[in-house]
DNA sequence: CATGCTCTCATCTAATTGTTTGACAACTTC
DNA sequence: GAAGTTGTCAAACAATTAGATGAGAGCATG
């Protein structure tokens, strides 16, 4: 138990040091994200997020309370994210195809909502407004034996698809799921299909 | 330290005790896919699963080499399971059906194969082979432009979905996911879609 | 420049958890 | 029935990990 007398600590580049608050719990969000979309809560550790941040991890208690309250933070904040899409005026198809290059782009929030979902968290999220689909079906968008529901959520699952089972991506095309070979050709067929389900 | 001096142990209902061996392996397998199924790897608990199957949870390192052995078993168990399917006489909208009944029945292995895709663990599955796909093709149970490697990997995502989105199922049906409802409606559902990707 | 507040860090602590150890019962074989 | 092997268990162990503690910088205000 020698005193190594405290080295005076390195400086912490000082310039950038200054509006630091805000900018710490930016980047603790950013590498939770990255960490807990990666690992789930249960695998993610908070040695591994603060280190991503470049940050000591007792921050993690100081601003989040800890690592549970970092979790939720990031579920609170993907749920304000999420509520700002679906726009009435383009047509289904490119609807979603655009949800699909926006999962392609980042999939961390798809990865985290099934973490979730298979650990059986409860976000109390309002229930999804239909009107939308129903519209486009009386529009001729969506044929009529289908159920707008069902079709949403089909569309859901297929866009969440090369997250949720890259395994069998490779199995059944051969090749990455991140690739743009199969991004290319996955949006193609999303259209295809959606196209099929308006006849 | 008192050694209580190790009371007879009460009696291990002597008569199952017999053929022990097959029997607990088989309860820890049993017990395993239960635990690692609903918490996953890093979720689970080797005490969890030992309580469940009624037995030491030295037991698990006994037989399988420790939590990450029996993990892999069951990954191996459930591959070679999941090859006896697709019967090449029964029409596609019915393979669809029957394989989402199974989904319904007991969504275990989905949940733990979501869950090993999330965690990134490369099970070395054999390339899926398409040709039947091709067949059905031809034969005019799917339409002649739609790519029959993303009409697989649909129809397992449309199967998959109230396992891998049950907040999803909750939000926009407003049921459960595992309500006989929610079965029936989804199944005609998945039923139809088949339908149209068929015209 | 002293004082106080905010932000940051290194270290310690307590709890959890997978695995090891050693003992002992059941069964088999001779 | 003695000896050895196999199956089972309880308790000890070692590693990991989230959170607590206390101290020290930066920066503002008096």
């Amino acid at each position: 138990m020698q005193g190594t007398p405290k080295r005076p600590r390195r400086a912490p580049t000082p310039e950038e040091r200054k509006q630091c608050p805000e900018r710490s719990r930016r980047l603790l969000l950013e590498a939770a994200m990255d960490e807990f979309s990666e690992k789930g809560f249960a695998g993610a550790r908070v040695q591994d997020i603060a280190d991503r941040a470049g940050l000591n991890k007792q921050l993690i208690t100081y601003y989040f309370g800890g690592k549970e309250g970092l979790y939720r933070e990031l579920g609170r904040e993907w749920l304000r994210r999420e509520a700002t899409f679906n726009d009435p005026a383009v047509p289904f198809e490119e609807l979603v195809a655009r949800y699909l290059r926006e999962a392609f782009d980042d999939p961390r929030g798809i990865r985290l909502a099934i973490w979730q979902a298979l650990t059986g968290e409860v976000g109390d999220e309002p229930r999804e407004d239909l009107s939308d689909m129903r519209r486009r079906q009386a529009a001729g968008e969506l044929a009529d034996d289908l159920d707008p529901a069902a079709v949403l959520l089909m569309c859901y699952a297929m866009v969440s698809a090369p997250a949720t089972m890259p395994h069998a991506v490779r199995q059944i095309f051969g090749i990455e799921p991140d690739s743009p070979e199969f991004r290319e050709r996955w949006e193609e067929q999303l259209r295809r299909v959606v196209r099929h389900l308006a006849a």
